[in-house]
RNA sequence: GGGCAUAUAGCUCAGUCGGCAGAGCGCUACGCUCACAUCGUAGAGGUCGCUGGUUCAAGUCCAGCUAUGCCCACCA
């Protein structure tokens, strides 16, 4: 007989059981058209990143769902996969080659990018062994990458289709610049900072006579690229200046005022520079009124030579030498303390200059609409569904989306500008010469595709679209769930389902489960530069994947934030040792002999036996109707609490003497069937969210008692992942014997609570007189000696109905039931009394309200006729219970 | 400026159809009884953010308010 340790380590079986689950090829999936499929495909996770407590979340959702349905018998298929991650690996490796003093241009954009690849090779998979370890069942064979040549051909598929129908164009626009990343940006990468600035006033003399106008702004050193002021038209205060022009100093360029409705007269002084080369606003304003787009900076945000004097200083530096510049000239009228709203770079917090460029858009308007319908029509359902809101917030204001970075990892723009007679040829495959004029001198456009632009495709791209494959069927796609944090809504799922939409013509997954953000102990999120982070590995490796899986989704209530900190994944460990050690009990106490051959004689089975049996089918009931609705919180306190309390804290305690070697053989063969028969269930329950110690446990059951006789798992001897998910009907259930079951169990609390609150040890032996008010709660307790006695650790008890309170004991009354202790001497009677006296101005209390309640004839007439049958009833038992200690308190003088 | 979320025990949070307020942690007392001290038994601890309203009945529904957090938005 194997004997486990007396606790639960971890550490030693994971990595074991694991590659038994890859070599058996338990992960793998054949989704063939006729199949019951059930698809997910992974978020890919930059192949840059470490997993954090983000990922670890994301994960075990997506594992507890597939290896659910895995064990529902659906064809499952989680495909996994990481994302190339445009700017964070270029960063990267920059950073890398950067200690060796080197920079991208040193080596050469073929070079770099085979740097790149190298790196990728090397260090690329590290967050895949992390998925690894928290126990993640994706089929590893069809592993994907967002640059591999597959995604590449569907990137350059899309691209072209997109380019022949009008939906994407280039041009010269103002974007948003990372001036550190040294690309585009999309509207969407942009994040919004709020910080104390200033608010400049500053004078621009008028042309050709006295005076001047004041401008308001927050970048002074812009005012070199200004082409113009604006007024509103309706401003009294400026409507004369409209026509004339200004003379920008320093630089001394003449720009007209111009009159334009955007200019809020409230703001400022209600005069502002316009320069449209540097600001979207000033953009806009620049293109109504023909103004001169002048810019004033280089790539890296350094003044040039169109900044006269400010030449070759930084933007921050030329703000500062400008601004005192103005005061000298005293052309600086006031200076404000303002709040700004400063754009940064979400990669590298560095201040975006927006700036005008050479750019591809995607149109995006017309691709919104069948995402939109998607949604509204119900085929694609959030849950929670508020965030659909946010979703559709978005693609009804959609703008063009700028996919070009200026990068050299990624996809290249599948774009070729003919030297000789300036052909734009935009192409899947690499064209070898013009087709106009035939010739050959072909420049590559330089710049990659967003990483989003191929993340958007992720969904089909990774089944082998745009080639016609066996897995691209109606198993796997649509997908069924994508699961997923609500900060990636617009970059992702809304993109996802635009593409998915417009090249399958179908959506690319049914739900969309967003949960919510892991964040510190006190509510911030965990960053880097907090240093706040926990990491999950660390914590498997203190707690286990199943403490640390279990610990996480107990944490996670539908889309609510989550404040973490290590101490909260020792519930989960405990959790794991209370599992170890029921199954270490049942190990060590099964009949050397069990006899599984023939049904189990239901009429041989003992109350708890029935209890548990019928407590076990309702929780599995609640359980997969909880999995149902994504509700994998509620899920897994219901089996733990089944595990915990009715499981090991009631039957088990219920069945140690039954299970003993002078039990019955009968007895302890029965006993050692149910309990077998719930362990596993149990087990098979909790799988999905405990992976690693359910299987370990699962075969040692197995390898000891291979045959079940209740709720039978389809492949006893292989493994848990596959054998099958329990039903309740697996179980009988027996509503009479759960009601004598909570009797007893009201009668042992009864004992237990009149030992706890008068200080009577444990191990002293008491004798218990029952007076259960009732002739059938009589029969009950009395049929249920042995095992009162056991857990009550009883030396004897009577029960009969209306017996008297002997003298020097203590009384404990509950509903129905009160409970005689004889203690002799010790017993003190004051206490006894004043205690009784408390508990029956509590319930003279209690039956004032109810009197209440049921003399008013509105509550009578009004309220349901069971819930005023309730309160009768419970007015009953008031008033019995009211009674019984009136009479226990008069006997007691 | 718009939108969303949150407010319940000392802490972190559940609470579905409106019908007797729950869990984990922490705390107190007792117990190393042969599954587990990562445990067991018992206990203390609540004006359900505030103000109104609907209802026989409100933590739960409605309105308003306060506080906090997040998202969106071109006032320089």
């Amino acid at each position: 007989m194997k004997t486990l340790d007396p606790q639960y380590d971890p550490s030693g079986s994971e990595k074991a059981i694991y590659e038994k689950w890859v070599s058996e090829g338990y992960f793998g999936s054949s989704p063939e058209p006729e199949k019951d499929g059930y698809c997910i495909v992974i978020p890919p996770p930059n192949v840059t990143g470490a997993l954090h407590m983000g990922h670890a979340l994301n994960n075990s959702i997506q594992d507890i769902l597939i290896r659910w349905r895995r064990m529902q018998g659906r064809e499952t298929l989680w495909l996994p996969g990481t994302d190339h991650a445009g700017i964070a690996t270029q960063n990267v490796v920059e950073k890398q080659l950067a200690t060796e003093g080197k920079s991208r241009h040193d080596l050469g954009r073929e070079k770099f990018v085979r740097k790149v690849w190298e790196w990728r090779e090397q260090y690329g998979d590290r967050i895949i062994d992390q998925l690894k370890r928290l126990g993640c069942s994706c089929d590893w064979s069809r592993q994907r990458f967002t640059l591999d040549e597959g995604l590449s051909k569907a990137v350059r598929t899309v691209f072209v289709a997109l380019y022949n129908e009008g939906k994407l164009y280039r041009g010269h626009y103002i974007i948003n610049w990372c001036p550190k990343c040294l690309t585009a940006l999309s509207d969407d990468e942009v994040e919004h900072k709020s910080q104390p600035g200033k608010l400049w006033h500053m004078r621009y003399p008028i042309v050709g006579e006295e005076g001047y106008v004041v401008v308001a702004t927050t970048r002074p050193e812009t005012m070199l690229g200004d082409t113009g002021v604006a007024v509103n038209p309706k401003d009294p205060r400026y409507k004369s200046f409209v026509g004339k022009s200004v003379r920008l100093p320093f630089v001394d360029r003449d720009i007209p005022i111009v009159a334009d409705e955007a200019v809020d007269m409230e703001f400022g002084t209600g005069c502002v520079k316009i320069t449209p080369a540097h600001d979207h606003n000033d953009y806009q304003i620049g293109k109504r009124h023909d103004l001169e787009e002048l810019n004033v900076m280089t790539d890296e945000a350094v003044i040039n030579s169109n900044g006269g004097p400010f030449e070759g200083m930084d933007r921050m530096e030329c703000r500062k030498e400008l601004v005192k510049r103005l005061e000298d000239m005293d052309l600086l009228e006031k200076t404000e303390d303002y709040e700004l709203n400063l754009s940064v770079c979400y990669r590298c917090d560095t201040a975006i200059e927006p700036r005008l460029s050479e750019q591809w858009f995607v149109r995006m308007r017309e691709l919104a609409q069948p995402a939109i319908e998607a949604a509204k029509s119900g085929r694609v359902k959030f849950h929670p569904q508020r965030w659909s809101k946010v979703y559709y917030d978005w693609l009804e204001n959609v703008r063009d989306w700028c996919i070009s970075r200026q990068l050299w990892w990624g996809h290249p723009i599948p774009v070729w500008y003919c030297q000789d007679c300036g052909r734009t040829i935009v192409a899947v495959e690499t064209p070898t010469e013009c087709p106009d004029c035939a010739n050959e001198n072909l420049e590559p456009d330089p710049d990659v595709l967003d990483t989003w632009f191929s993340s958007a495709l992720w969904p089909f791209s990774t089944l082998g679209w745009p080639e016609e494959t066996e897995d691209l069927n109606a198993t796997t796609y649509p997908t069924d769930t994508l699961v997923t944090a609500r900060d990636i809504i617009y970059f992702w799922v809304a993109r996802m389902v635009m593409m998915g939409e417009k090249f399958m013509g179908k959506e690319p997954f049914s739900h969309v489960l967003i949960h919510g953000t892991i964040l510190d102990e006190i509510g911030r999120r965990m960053s880097k530069s907090l240093g706040n982070g926990i990491d999950p590995i660390e914590m498997i490796d203190i707690y286990g994947a199943d403490a640390v899986r279990f610990s996480l989704i107990n944490l996670t209530i539908e889309g609510q934030d989550v404040k973490l900190s290590p101490k909260k994944f020792e519930m989960g460990r405990n959790f794991t040792n209370k599992i170890w050690n029921a199954t270490r009990f049942a190990l060590m106490k099964m009949p050397a002999e069990l006899d599984t051959s023939g049904p189990l004689d239901m009429d041989e089975l003992t109350v708890y036996d029935r209890w548990i049996l019928t407590r076990l089918s309702e929780t599995i009931e609640t359980v997969t109707a909880e999995q149902e609705d994504f509700r994998l919180n509620p899920a897994v306190s219901e089996i733990y609490s089944f595990f915990w309390n009715d499981l090991c804290d009631w039957y088990l305690e219920s069945i140690k003497q039954d299970l003993s070697d002078d039990a019955p053989a009968s007895r302890r063969q029965n006993a050692a069937r149910v309990f077998l028969a719930v362990l596993d269930s149990a087990l098979r329950l909790l799988h999905p969210y405990m992976p690693y110690i359910t299987e370990e446990l699962w075969q040692y059951l197995n390898r000891y008692f291979p045959a079940r006789t209740l709720g039978e798992a389809r492949n006893p001897s292989e493994s848990i992942m596959i054998a099958r998910w329990p039903e309740a009907t697996d179980f009988p259930r027996f509503g009479e014997d759960v009601e004598r079951m909570e009797m007893v169990k009201k009668a042992v609390s009864a004992v237990r609570n009149l030992r706890g609150t008068r200080d009577i040890k444990q191990r002293k032996e008491l004798s218990a007189l029952f007076d259960p008010s009732s002739e059938a709660n009589a029969s009950v307790l009395k049929s249920q000696l042995p095992l009162i006695s056991r857990l009550g650790n009883l030396k004897s008890i009577d029960v009969k109905v209306g017996i008297s309170a002997p003298d020097h004991s203590a009384t404990e009354l509950v509903p129905h039931l009160t409970l005689y202790v004889p203690l002799g001497e010790v017993v003190d009677l004051e206490q006894e009394r004043a205690r009784l006296q408390k508990k029956l101005d509590e319930q003279t209390r209690y039956i004032m309200g109810v009197e209440m309640k049921l003399s008013n004839k509105q509550f009578v007439n009004k309220a349901p006729q069971q819930v005023v049958e309730r309160e009768r009833e419970r007015l009953a038992r008031l008033r019995e219970l009211e009674g019984k200690i009136r009479m226990t308190l008069l006997q007691m003088v």
